[in-house]
DNA sequence: AAACACCGTTCACCGCGGCGAAACAGTCGC
DNA sequence: GCGACTGTTTCGCCGCGGTGAACGGTGTTT
């Protein structure tokens, strides 16, 4: 969803409309104007004059507040997995992976429900599902997506959050 | 929560720490350097030198949105513990006592209640709630949050508190 | 006050099983 | 024939659940 900019406090009447429908607003204040008291996530303000950089930090902030979820990747039919303007190719049996786990980003998949999109006749072996996912994992891992492991539950596609042991 | 004043880029190291801990914080941009992208509801910026009214402001926002937002853990349907954002995997066991803490999330549970719930047909040892509650504690703690014992009564969780001594 | 039972914490250990990873081999297309 | 894709085997780590034991604090009994 779009951040408005909004003139404050001459555009007042604007203001309670956005703050109606809940859309996400940055707040232009001129001069000497009090900042508002709203502790609404989705308003921020800014007082003019202001640097260009900060105004789109601000706007860029409530953009992605806006969005509650996080951008999933997306599997095109050519089998390539894209994810913040990049993109890799990925073999067949990895796009089917993939597109499972993209389905449902950020949540657990089961290790049968994988196994049955990528081979619907059968699985060949117990083994040949972790060794493509880790096969999927490693090609991957360069658009900043990982698979993590969820023991006897399955498997979880997100973005790659830094490694939490650097203390 | 109060809220703490963060120089910023100097002190990195600390704003991880409340960053971990979900403490509100204000952020005191330095000169040139870039703001942060955190789209965290409790972290807020500003840019020196500043207006003393504006740095006030924020400071009033981010305390009154600390007050009101106090959620609790969520215990998915695969075991995973989510927690302002983040997550961790529970076994089996771990998950009956957490979905039973946090269904309570705040108060006391009783150990019998809990010992009901993760073993319906009876407690294996006298000792095992102990020990499961404790791998419980030490794997949630990443996520800021703790259970505390009630002497004779029971557990309580609730989101870390940095010092709880003194009660 | 000392002795004691009770309760809770923490550790070490074991058996089991899920999963990771490397190495190897077979197949297919260019 | 070369490289990419796939399947298989093997080895080994480590998470999980359960158990016993040592330790410490608390309240009760003698």
């Amino acid at each position: 969803m779009d951040v408005v900019l909004v003139r404050w406090p001459e555009e007042d009447a604007r203001l309670r409309q956005l703050r109606e429908t809940g859309s996400p607003r940055l707040l232009l204040l001129n001069g000497e104007s009090e900042p508002p008291e709203s502790a609404d996530c989705l308003e921020d303000w800014i007082r003019l004059p202001a640097d260009d950089r900060d105004v789109r930090a601000r706007v860029a902030r409530l953009a992605s507040r806006s969005e509650t979820q996080q951008p999933a990747p997306q599997v095109d039919g050519d089998g390539l997995l894209r994810y913040r303007g990049r993109w890799v190719a990925l073999s067949p049996v990895e796009s089917a992976l993939a597109i499972t786990l993209v389905d449902r980003f950020g949540a657990v998949v089961g290790r049968d429900t994988l196994a049955r999109r990528a081979w619907p006749e059968g699985t060949p072996t117990r083994n040949a599902l972790d060794v493509h996912m880790l096969r999927l994992r490693r090609r991957i891992s360069p658009l900043g997506v990982e698979v993590r492991t969820v023991r006897s539950r399955g498997y979880l596609m997100q973005a790659a959050q830094p490694r939490a042991d650097a203390q």
